[in-house]
DNA sequence: GGCGATGAGCAACAGCGTGTCGCATACGCG
DNA sequence: CGCGTATGCGACACGCTGTTGCTCATCGCC
């Protein structure tokens, strides 16, 4: 009747579990940059930690519990910070000032935020954006009402985290070419101008006979 | 001083090659599609496709392998239409029909892409559309010699080609909510507005005091 | 500080998938 | 048609996996 050992359940409290946790984690991260997830075995992970082979097996089921594991204590390391009580004052400096001290903290730890998107943590990253961006433009969604937009209201949210983070990984894939500052900058103004008016194509002609948003 | 097998080097004209290969890539899509990626063993392929163990070791190295050229044989399928000799002429609605034609193959085989995005396959098709885009755009950089933008021009063409593959992922995964001509026109949309733009966030301060371009 | 609880080390196990042979056979190509 | 080549087949050693029962060390708590 015990539905299984559940292993890595319960929080971390005693010393030696969380001592054996990170070993694992660092460990495995450090070889996972060196040759790829799919060359990472168990074996190697706990040598490298020098933890015992079974230790591993009480707290993760496999290679991918500990990859999940490992992205989701990353991810959860970003700096996110809380949204002002008021969203409707949000405004473009406000954006910056968010982005910036994500990319700074991605900045910090920009080895091992590349080691995440390695693992594929794309994905999880993501989902973590899609509800900070929730939050800060729902008030903006509810206003909107039934008001016709160009496009679906349902795509901004997950548009806007994906394409949030696909910056943000390619700033850190590039080897972060600038500041992040100024990628800040760079991030809120292609979110609100769109690529292309940077390019200065303005003189497109409009959606006319666009379908029915 | 044989570099090695080299296997799968030659193009395939001998019939028994090309109804093996394509016999080992359907069972591995259809495989991936079920268990996902990880749980595929080269044993669990050569079964469902029918073929000796032994033979698939004669076409791959490995899973990877096989992935690889699953995901390119998936890609290299894609509709890229021909972009006009001139191209100063390219305007919205030919951006629009480039993306539907694009979006009408991608939903004719919308499990096979599907698949291919599972397998990772995001950065390969990342990287064709990156060189799709360029061929587009690329006298438009040039046209803008040293002029200043708002962002570096070096994002451009990558960040585009990120942008476009994450709203056409995002299209297929979401089961293709809208038919391809609208959400053809939502994406040059999208890109061309920006999606801050698509909610009315007009009234945002300009990026006075950005950094230097 | 001591005690009960619990995590970690250790050694061994069966099981499975891998990658590679050599040889026989069937198929496609010219 | 017959030569060349791809495939089928069975076998092999190897490495990694996931688990077990035991002992010892360490932690949390009263």
């Amino acid at each position: 009747m015990t539905p299984r050992p559940e292993r890595r359940s319960e929080q971390a409290t005693d010393l030696r579990v969380i001592k054996t946790r990170k070993a694992l984690r660092d460990a495995f991260i450090s070889l996972v940059r060196e040759r790829g997830l799919a060359a990472v075995t168990v074996l190697d992970v706990t040598e490298r930690a020098m933890v015992n082979r079974a230790t591993f097996y009480r707290h993760f089921r496999d290679k991918y519990d500990l990859m999940r594991f490992t992205i989701d204590s990353l991810v959860a390391d970003l700096a996110w910070r809380p949204v002002p009580s008021d969203p409707s004052s949000f405004a473009f400096q406000d954006a910056v000032d968010h982005t910036e001290a994500i990319l700074n903290r991605l900045a910090q730890h920009a080895d091992l935020f590349q080691a995440v998107l390695a693992l594929g943590g794309g994905p999880r990253l993501t989902l973590k954006t899609q509800r900070f961006v929730e939050e800060i433009i729902r008030h903006r969604l509810d206003v909107l009402g039934d008001l016709e937009t160009p496009i679906p209201k349902e795509m901004i949210v997950p548009i806007l985290s994906r394409w949030s983070t696909a910056l943000w990984s390619w700033w850190l894939m590039e080897g972060m070419p600038y500041p992040p500052r100024d990628m800040a900058v760079y991030v809120v103004t292609l979110l609100r101008d769109g690529p292309l008016a940077c390019l200065g194509l303005t003189g497109w002609a409009a959606s006319e006979g666009a379908p029915p948003g």
